[in-house]
DNA sequence: CCTGGTAATGTTCACGGTAACATTTGATGA
DNA sequence: TCATCAAATGTTACCGTGAACATTACCAGG
């Protein structure tokens, strides 16, 4: 920077306001230093400059190690969100252990980040950052509406109700669930709704099926499907397209045997064969609407309420009325 | 520092030794450090380090804003290979403009990181780096090999040619090929690599659709797909599994009408129905490579030859011999 | 012509670490 | 006992920027 000074024949601070845009640098002495600046290649750097602001205009995020289509549809929302509102975001990907997450979060808070995006699936890692951050403003991401506070999350309730309402309108009975690995919130939100709709119809209780949200696992779960099932409502896509795959190797048909229902609406849900009945999220509409609450709170507007958002059946083929209860 | 310091009766400088883990430090002392760090809750200002150090011990990844599985899954392979060496990893993601280019990587090297690893699927992406960046060790990723020096790749071309030799092998002579956007490298390799073995095989030359990788557009595509083609070669599998849901929507059965073969081999390819025909990419090897590449290059150790990495096919039921060629 | 005031620019210091060098401490052997 | 030397620790300067304050330039009005 001083460099460039010497070249415009002015001080570093004289450069320092014109990268800042200040006002009150006369045009032609602004554009002297313009000048030097791209003659000379100059670039600031800004380790010093958060050095001496104390702040780096950039916000950390902590995101899940997993790169699964929905979680990385919201974090590229929330970067994009970030970036057009002049923040730069540092993404820090990690697995759910305490240390692990602990170490993460000891990197972002070094790096002098001036708010935290937590995109935590599981509850265990929402607990080590609360223990540790402090004063730093925090929004939370994908827990499923478990912590209330600064929480943007998607109704998982009211998905589950529409996917499984939808099932019982159409005749089943006798519905079987693939949940999501127990310990993401978003599984056990799944599920919890599906016990309780199901419950709550007085429909028969079937055996819990656990997958790991992979396709694999889908199509394992579903080779140990109930044989007098016939609708199955899958935990997300992923996981309902290998549900379809495993039932039709087993000699049985979708949706004319058996319905399957998905989450998510990935983009690829629509060209399944069938094509998959599921529920579509606002994937990058949450992560957009995190970083307007961040900014919001950055500005000491105060938030009052964040309304979750709600999802959508979006119906498709892969669902029909059964063929046992209501026979041609 | 200058509490902790203080708190352990110590200079400022015997903190910054045992933070860093310097010898000759009695252990007595460095316990004591330790304890008042662990009492003050002190956390180092990687700012301040990184100003006096002039290193920011970690990479930057210029990475594309689109997150397919593919770039998704070599980028993580990076972050982890970085972080295992003890290297933090500065991702910003950008669109191919040579002025969003220009601002992330002004971004990155105001940072002070150490090296760029450079995934670029668009030739326009890598000129406006190698326009801009000096000085500092670069990994090339992703380019599909266009760039020889320090590039890491998959070769495309070999891809293509088990594909499509799978096809031709089955008896099929009219292959049309689904592109992606050409502006990629990937889709233009590929592109390339078909029009020669077709016409290696003296095989007729079918027009060209070309599709955005989406399976929306893989969709679209195979509806104008040639009605006399018993073939086709996608770009990658989404777009396959698009062509396949149109080729089943207009009545054509896959593969006993209509061969399909995709390319990347996600994980839901092998549920798909049918179960898709493709080609392997070993997207976490590239990625690993590219960092084992990059950390060679920063301990000044030559780095001769980086072999592509060969994908291989993977054979299911979306391909079989074409009907009219070989009737039974 | 001088005064007052504002616009434009310059000077100094601090941010929180690390590097280089300076100093103190403590053990060893003559 | 003291010289010697290495180990342990302290002191100072500096990294590149921005904030606060100081200064200079310039203009208008009495």
């Amino acid at each position: 920077m001083h460099d460039v000074a010497a070249l415009a024949g002015v001080s570093h601070q004289t450069v320092s306001r014109v990268l800042n845009d200040f006002a009150g640098v006369k045009p032609d002495t602004r554009e002297r230093v313009t000048e030097a600046i791209n003659a000379l290649g100059y670039r600031r750097n800004l380790a010093a400059r958060t050095l001496a602001t104390g702040r780096s205009q950039s916000i950390g995020v902590l995101a899940p190690e997993v790169p699964n289509f929905g979680p990385m549809a919201s974090l590229a929302a929330v970067e994009r969100a970030a970036r057009e509102a002049g923040f730069y975001s540092l993404v820090i990907s990690t697995t759910p252990e305490p240390a692990r997450v602990a170490e993460a979060l000891d990197y972002l808070l070094g790096k002098s980040i001036d708010a935290l995006v937590l995109m935590a699936q599981q509850r265990s890692v929402v607990d080590a950052v609360t223990s540790t951050a402090v004063g730093l403003p925090i929004v939370y991401l994908l827990t499923g509406g478990e912590s209330s506070d600064w929480a943007v999350s998607v109704d998982q309730g009211a998905g589950v109700d529409i996917a499984v309402q939808h099932l019982i309108d159409l005749g089943h009975r006798r519905i079987q669930h693939i949940a999501g690995p127990i310990d993401f919130s978003e599984a056990r939100l799944r599920r919890l709704a599906f016990d309780r709709i199901v419950a709550a119809h007085g429909l028969d209780s079937l055996p819990l099926l656990i997958g790991d949200w992979t396709a694999d696992s889908g199509y394992a779960a579903a080779l140990a499907l109930d044989p007098t099932a016939t609708a199955v409502f899958c935990a997300n896509d992923q996981m309902a397209v290998g549900a379809i795959h495993a039932l039709v190797d087993s000699g049985r048909r979708v949706p004319e045997e058996v319905s399957v229902v998905g989450f998510d609406d990935l983009p690829e849900a629509k060209h399944s064969l069938p094509p998959l009945t599921t529920v579509h999220q606002d994937f990058e509409g949450v992560g957009h609407r995190a970083m307007e609450v961040l900014l919001a709170r950055l500005n000491e507007q105060g938030c009052p309420t964040i309304d979750p958002f709600v999802p959508w059946l979006v119906e498709r083929a892969s669902t029909a009325p059964p063929r046992t209860n209501h026979p041609t």
